[in-house]
DNA sequence: CTGTTAGCGCCTTCAT
DNA sequence: ATGAAGGCGCTAACAG
């Protein structure tokens, strides 16, 4: 190529560059450059030829080389924990959607399950990536803390900043959630003694939830009892445990927050196995609504996330944080709460 | 920078390259090429210096300067259908772990909701991307055939290429784990009028349950009853129309192999509304073990894929194809069929 | 509006 | 075993 006319060799898998297209429209690369790029404005005429030009020869520029000139990856990564579960695929299309949208491609890591990772991957280093976005739980903190030293523009999703660092972040409105979540069953279910599931200690998300359990009670005047507040690790067999231990201990109880749908798979089995009715002895809320909380018996009741919104509303920051534009120190999205049997509202 | 022995300024986030690394360490930039990639015998001492020049400017080569002069992107694509539910984690965590096994990144693209893309995002084009994992359902063939013409490494995931298509593709033993989960009901719980709730057309993935629910047929004499194969979509709610409409009509039956696990729920309920119990008056089989089919009432009979794997051999076979190393024409994948109380096996 | 000319950072022969 | 020098394809001043 760079030498002949011809359109690019489909055999040898050869393709046209800039150049090409110049010499066949018969202008410089650089008013190719700038038709492709609206850099700067361009006769009717030639960009015609120019346009005509990149089609027979089906040009595609080369994104090494833009970003090699440019010293920009017009990349964004986004470093994941496995364990994402259900709500892995609305957060990709959420964050995927407002990158392309902007011009921007997506890198993917995930962190092993070993846990947060303690380096960032090279992947989504500085050079390869513009920003990165980073999932609660994929990052150890010091990492963290030695990104952020290297003035990587970075967004944390469903985490807060660890001290002093200044790391935008979005998440949902955990704690409001979780007190509406409570207050629906004290309010309209007239329970008095509701059980929490904790989550795992580490979570951002488990702290607000409980911090919204308490505040439901606070705001009616009930006092917390310690004996309800027991591991549930977003998990359904520790959940499982609880409840039972719960039931065998005689622990009198008529409602619980599971922190999240997992655990209220293992609480609800725990009920059953007891033989306790849900919810006419004890209404139940989870957390997430992810897809098997209306498949269980009874349909449970739960919040319901607006998890794509979550992605792309971080992806809008990032890139922001990019361009140098004013960004939201922490954004927090509102959620609804879904009401189905567990609680006690829908049907029996 | 380029002209200082200073490490890297972190304050304007300028960062080393490798005549910064070539300077400190008193030797030329070829021989810091060297052993960066290893690509040729470089004496101890030469070594040790600058690997310390590298540690102290904190050097990290730029991908995309490599990208353009190897004429490579060092990187793989992964197209996706957004849809993909529950193994959307599983499944690109075995891509991505072979990946940066071998030295490739990941970039990530999905479908939007509209369906198969008629074009490659070009994200994912030639030369960004070393080849490209194309998932059932993101790509219109039309595409896949374009894609294919360009010579671009292509493997697809849970689909069979299109005719004619030379294209390696990774999926799981389909047939052979259909035939497995009705010959069950057959053999083991001798069920005789099994229920076929239908898979989506297009897709690959019902052609091949269905083909299986015959041979189990076949294999034991029995007829299959046209009456008895009704439309389930892999979703909830086509599968929980057709179920209540077989019941309201009396077409007796004794078991349903629903597809995958997302008809399964729809089944149940609809079961579960006409009083119907199961196992005893119906046997029910699943697909997939999704996290849901387990939290059913009762616990879903279902089949086991080995997503994950999946990925990962996808994600090897494409590397091979890069490297012009022999490849796999297909490679289907076993299944297990994990066994629980719908079927009639464990518990009551 | 358009062309010329430097690089961007790294790999890779080709000498030595 | 090491160095020198020429690209890889594109953007971005700088001239006209």
């Amino acid at each position: 190529m760079n030498s002949r006319y011809l359109a690019p060799d489909p055999v040898t898998g050869d393709t046209a560059t800039i150049s090409d297209v110049a010499r066949l429209a018969g202008v410089s690369i650089s008013t190719v450059s700038r038709v492709v790029n609206g850099t700067a404005p361009v006769s009717g005429a030639v960009m015609a030829r120019v346009e005509a030009a990149m089609q027979t020869l089906h040009y595609v520029p080369r994104a090494a080389a833009r970003n090699l000139a440019t010293r920009r990856a017009h990349t964004l990564g986004l470093m994941l924990a496995v364990s994402s579960g259900d709500f892995f695929g609305p957060l990709l299309a959420g964050v995927e959607g407002v990158a392309v949208e902007h011009g921007y491609d997506l890198l993917i890591s995930t962190a092993g399950r070993n846990g947060p990772q303690t380096e960032l991957p090279r992947s989504l280093g500085r050079h390869n990536t513009d920003g990165v976005l980073v999932s609660a739980g994929s990052l150890h903190e010091t990492a963290l803390r030695a990104l952020h030293a290297t003035e990587t523009p970075l967004v944390l999703l469903h985490a807060s900043a660890p001290d002093g660092l200044n790391i935008p972040c979005v998440t949902i409105e955990n704690k409001a959630a979780a007190r509406a979540a409570v207050e629906h069953l004290i309010e309209a279910h007239g329970r008095r003694r509701v059980v929490l599931l904790r989550g795992p200690d580490l979570l951002a998300d488990s702290y607000w939830r409980e911090l919204g359990y308490r505040q439901a009670h606070t705001r009616h005047g009930l006092d917390v009892d310690p004996a309800l507040c027991v591991p549930g690790d977003f998990n359904h067999e520790v959940a499982e445990r609880s409840v039972a231990r719960l039931l065998a201990e005689g622990v009198p109880f008529d409602g619980i927050f599971t922190g999240d749908d997992d655990a209220a798979v293992g609480a609800l089995r725990a009920l059953h196995a007891a033989g306790v009715r849900v919810p006419e002895d004890v209404a139940v809320v989870g957390f997430d609504d992810q897809r098997l909380a209306a498949a269980l018996t009874p349909p449970l009741t739960t919040v319901r996330a607006p998890t794509e919104e979550v992605g792309a509303e971080a992806a809008r920051q990032l890139i922001a944080l990019i361009e140098r534009r004013p960004v939201q120190p922490v954004t927090l999205l509102p959620t609804t709460l879904v009401h189905r049997r567990s609680c006690g509202c829908l049907g029996v």
